[in-house]
Order: structure tokens, then C-alpha cells, then sequence
DNA sequence: ATAATTAATGCAACAATGTTGCGATATATA
DNA sequence: TATATATCGCAACATTGTTGCATTAATTAT
């Protein structure tokens, strides 16, 4: 079977991203990493990263992706990323509101999997 | 002051969105289109139709920019698009439901000017 | 109907973002 | 320490979106 390897590149895009209080983009990570290592190899790093749930993909208001660790247990059964994420338009933080729980009636011929929320508006440090 | 003014390409890519019932990207559009004038023309002109509030653009899931006509009375006063989204992830259509209205309690810390909600799932036609 | 004004277009050139292939490197395991 | 292979660096490419400018065409005025 395939398995994973930590790597100096792996621990340190994981770091950055568990330490940081907002969600952080591709970009934005390679800049906080001091390039550490190659632009291709932060992408691979968060998509493996995202296939091990350990952190999870936002995609933000004007299209952008941002990446957040997961503050769950992982010993959960149902694993989902369903909480509401809030997009400041001033500051352009992205931050996980892991306690807001949307409530929707949706009509019996869909079926919904996954949701994505996104809320924009002025955050508590810019209101 | 500065007018806008009713071109082929304007008309035509709006009869696109309007036929569709699915929200369509840039390059399907383009398609769509037969290429009837330049992959830049397109761009402008589907600004120039979200600044006129005859379409409303929609972020999907994968992060990709999607267009869908506005179906909204235009004299409304307050106007909005707070409408949930739908993203089909087997045949990839993404549609408005103008009738599901979400709720959720936010912290009073924050002051929510705009909403974009995208379920993903499976689509009346592909259940 | 014709001319004048300028919004809109086409084209080229550029920037940003993301993907792929492959030889080289480094990690986990024996 | 040796081996297997996951991961990396690099180059090359694809896609998406933007900008400047000369040209075209939609609207308004004459
Ligand atoms: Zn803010
Ligand atoms: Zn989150
Ligand atoms: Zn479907
Ligand atoms: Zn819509």
C-alpha cells in the first residue's frame, strides 16, 4: 500500500497553517514558508494534507482557495466540514465559525452531501 | 455620464445565460457562443451584465466563477442574492433555488452584509 | 440621411494560478 | 547500512483573467 512520509516541507506548510488564526491561501503560504521549497511542492503538500484530513479547503467569496486546519476529534464517525466560514471584506480574513449551524429545507428530489457556506461581512476586529 | 449600449455580443451572450437553466462558466459561454467574438469581449461583457444586476455571479465549489440570470422582480427595493446554490457533483450543473432560505444564528460580533451558500450532492436528474 | 461622439471590440501581450512528467533526493523500513 | 519508493525540484505547459491601444460600431445630434 502507498503510504505517507513526513517531510520538512509537510511539517512546516502543516505548522504554518495550524498557527495561523485564518484561513491561508496557496500564496500567502508560500510567502509565511520563506520558500522553503518549490511553488509545485505546496500544492502536492496541501492536497495530500487535505486527503489526510487534516486541514480542509475553503473556497472563498471571489473564487480564491484557502486552506484551515481541522479542529475536530479525529476519531469521529461521521467526519464532516460543514460549519459556516465568514469572510471579512475589509481585512480579507477567512475564519471558520465552527459553532454557527446552518438550518435549510431543502426539496425531497436532491440529495445533499456536503455543504459550503460562506458569509461576508465585517469581522469583530474591523467592526 | 457614461451610457451602455445593446451589442450583438451582449445580446447574444444574455439570450445564452437566459435559455440556460444551469449557471454557465466563462468558457461555456464561449462555446455556447460559436465563438462569435473574442474570449476578452466575453469577460466584459459579463462584467458590464452583473453591474447592471441582469445576472448575478456564483462561486462553485471547486472555485470556478459561474453566471445565471437574475429572476427577481427589478423593482424590488431591497436586492439581493442570497439564494442557496446547487452544484450537481455528478453531472456538474449548478442551479439556483430562488425558494430555500437558510437560517443560522451568528454572534453578535459580526455584521453579515452578504451570504453565498452552495450545497453539493446529487441533482433531481442524477438521483 | 449623415456626421459626430464614444462605448465597445479585437488583438497582442502579460500576469496569476494550477498541472504534469521525469530525473534526483530523502524518508521509512528491513 | 542497504533498499524501496514517496516526495521533491525543475522545466514546460495549460487555463484563467487582466490591461493598453488602435479600430469598429451603437447612439445621439445635426
Ligand atoms: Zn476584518
Ligand atoms: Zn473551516
Ligand atoms: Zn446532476
Ligand atoms: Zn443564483
Amino acid at each position: 500500500m502507498k503510504t505517507t512520509r513526513n517531510t520538512t516541507a509537510k511539517t512546516t506548510i502543516l505548522e504554518i497553517i495550524k498557527h495561523s488564526d485564518v484561513a491561508l491561501s496557496h500564496t500567502e503560504i508560500q510567502t509565511l514558508s520563506n520558500n522553503i521549497c518549490d511553488r509545485v511542492t505546496i500544492y502536492r503538500v496541501l492536497d495530500r494534507l487535505v486527503g489526510e484530513d487534516v486541514i480542509h479547503k475553503i473556497v472563498n467569496l471571489d473564487g480564491t482557495i484557502k486552506y484551515a486546519s481541522c479542529h475536530h476529534a479525529h476519531n469521529e464517525v461521521e467526519h464532516t466540514h460543514n460549519h459556516i466560514h465568514f469572510s471579512c471584506e475589509k481585512c480579507h480574513a477567512v475564519t471558520c465559525l465552527d459553532t454557527v449551524e446552518p438550518t435549510f429545507k431543502m426539496p425531497s428530489n436532491y440529495l445533499v452531501k456536503a455543504v459550503n457556506f460562506t458569509l461576508s461581512g465585517l469581522c469583530p476586529s474591523c467592526l
